[in-house]
DNA sequence: CTGAAAGCGCTTACAG
DNA sequence: CTGAAAGCGCTTACAG
């Protein structure tokens, strides 16, 4: 057990004031070379790290930044998504040398936005998979904290993807490049951006091409894709899932069924976290830049943190389409579109 | 931009000191049940966290813990094993009212333990995927501070499972259920004890019951199991792969050359962190609990962290051998054991 | 029993 | 230009 070496005992060291320390290996320049050098040293041999809690206190900021995963349901917590998110949060943290704190909002309190910023332990928050009248975040936004959204949310600062025209430019894939005539779309929560969104850009290709078009309520999760297949309207050629999760349940339960995928019914997900590459047909997809949108968000967040003002933004990030074997492509059809370039 | 509401505030309002307002609030009894009640009330109107800095500093504990992953190759940090791990780590801190902090060691200053532990925003670290000789794990458990390690490491307080059972259990299912003669070994990385272990364990198997065996270096990626299928010994009739991943990688490459699993070839993978259900064949592995490990891990290191002395103590925690179809198994042949109830 | 000071470790605004 | 005090917000050991 270590004792804790203070800037005190550095001070001491040299022979100088806690404040010339400071000062010193804050590379202030009133302090003369001779005495940094003196500083430097003396704080190397007694390895010297400046307490985080006094520097918290005195600077008024936290030197962290916090994830905060608004459901706890072990869906949303132990999925690779979050994964993707937490890499590029700590690859740009890291960068402006600002802790990690990960929260999950536990409980019906559900306050853990506010006692995180509350009790000043981060200086700003990134926010994922908030339900779109998730009270907390509009309680969030009103207390003007930092804070930035994974997603979109109008009325915060968010960074995503345009959901409506991937899931439409995929599910026109399937019309457009597979001719499918029956189109069947398994939604995602209802209650959350994406699920709307994605559900809007199916509607908006099958109505533009006219083919016929089915619907089912889903919850991401892999059950809730295999229940989806369950009693299926026969002309059904083709299914667009608002995630990759449902589209490996569903897929299970069409296998096991001996229904050939792609050649009976073609499939088609949403994310490409991890899932959709290991299964057999690899399962086409949309390719949701998770990290890249957990980068630039928190690049915001720095923004918004050292004191600029921004306004509620939705900045959308382009999207890769990836079309593997379960829509009837070859690997080979993969294209990139940039639904922000247009 | 709300102000922060300090302790002060609270005083200054019920017409008491702060320290009036910290004992009422902390439950000291020395305060009347009157003023404590005023006391909550004014609180909760004004909408009062403590400083976790202010805190911190007076307490002089961080009120956090730290999860450490000392390679930020992005095959560990990106990995669903972190997701496990750091699921258990939130519950249990969540528990004793902690913090979590995310900590990868970038870079070769590697210093990411002493740093965090130093700086005192953590009040105790866990750490995991050690290389047996890294020298930082060395540091960090010289210097006394709460640390436990997930995985084995003599010399450490460590939380993990019986590699080498583990691995002599799944290779002798291999031989003794499915008749195999000649299995081949991927390994992990050696020189992290895992790896070690459950080559280890494979080379008791076979030499136990006197079959041919092969042996390949991987490290863990899908690419070094595809690799290490290139040129296999054409009696070869199983394998054991130190990890799913890499069987993942091996059963690509064997099924784009025709060769069928499990009907020439067998394979047994090890971990089960959310890969090898997905493929097809599903994978047959041993089921490795990361989850349940980190939350004994945390447990452990709370006890640490409130001051009981504990010796470097090796917890292991039962397996699950999960038999899918790799090995020839129909999901049906399940079964538990338990090495560390031998 | 209770009031109010001291001090955790730091940094910066101030006095000299 | 430089030395040393003040004070961030909290809690507990001390004085009364």
């Amino acid at each position: 057990m270590s004792k804790r070496v203070t800037i005190a005992a550095v001070a001491h060291l040299v022979g100088v004031t806690p404040a010339t320390v400071s000062m010193a290996l804050s590379g202030n320049t009133r302090i003369s070379a001779a005495t940094r050098a003196k500083v430097e040293q003396a704080a190397a041999e007694l390895g010297y790290v400046p307490s985080s809690a006094g520097r918290a206190l005195r600077r008024q900021q936290a030197g962290a930044v916090a994830l905060i995963v608004p459901n706890t349901s072990d869906h949303t917590f132990g999925h690779l998504y979050f994964m993707h998110v937490l890499t590029g949060l700590a690859k740009v943290a890291g960068r402006y040398g600002s802790q990690v704190i990960v929260s999950t909002s536990d409980g019906p309190t559900g306050t853990a936005y506010e006692r995180v910023l509350q009790s000043q332990s981060a200086d700003g928050v990134i926010v994922t998979s908030a339900a779109v009248d998730d009270p907390n975040m509009a309680a969030l936004i009103a207390s003007g904290l930092p804070a930035v959204l994974i997603g979109n949310s109008s009325g915060a600062i968010s960074v995503g993807i345009d959901d409506v025209t991937a899931s439409e430019t995929i599910t026109r894939h399937l019309i457009d490049v597979h001719g499918c005539q029956h189109l069947l779309h398994v939604t995602g929560t209802l209650d959350h951006q994406a699920g709307i969104d994605r559900q809007q850009g199916f509607l908006q290709a099958v109505h533009a091409s006219g083919i016929e078009s089915s619907m089912v309520e889903g919850d991401l999760s892999e059950p809730s894709g295999a229940a989806a297949v369950d009693h299926l309207p026969p002309s059904v050629d083709g299914i667009v899932f608002a995630n990759d999760d449902m589209a490996v349940g569903a897929l299970r339960v069409l296998q096991a069924r001996g229904i050939a995928v792609p050649d009976q019914i073609r499939l088609v997900g949403f994310d490409d976290f991890g899932l959709s590459r290991l299964t057999t047909p690899t399962i086409s997809t949309v390719t949701v830049p998770a990290e890249e949108m957990a980068r630039v968000a928190t690049e915001t967040l720095f923004t918004l943190i050292n004191g600029q003002q921004i306004p509620p933004t939705q900045t959308h990030l382009p999207v890769t389409y990836t079309y593997r074997h379960s829509c009837g492509c070859d690997d080979v059809a993969s294209r990139r579109a940039s639904p922000a370039a247009r």
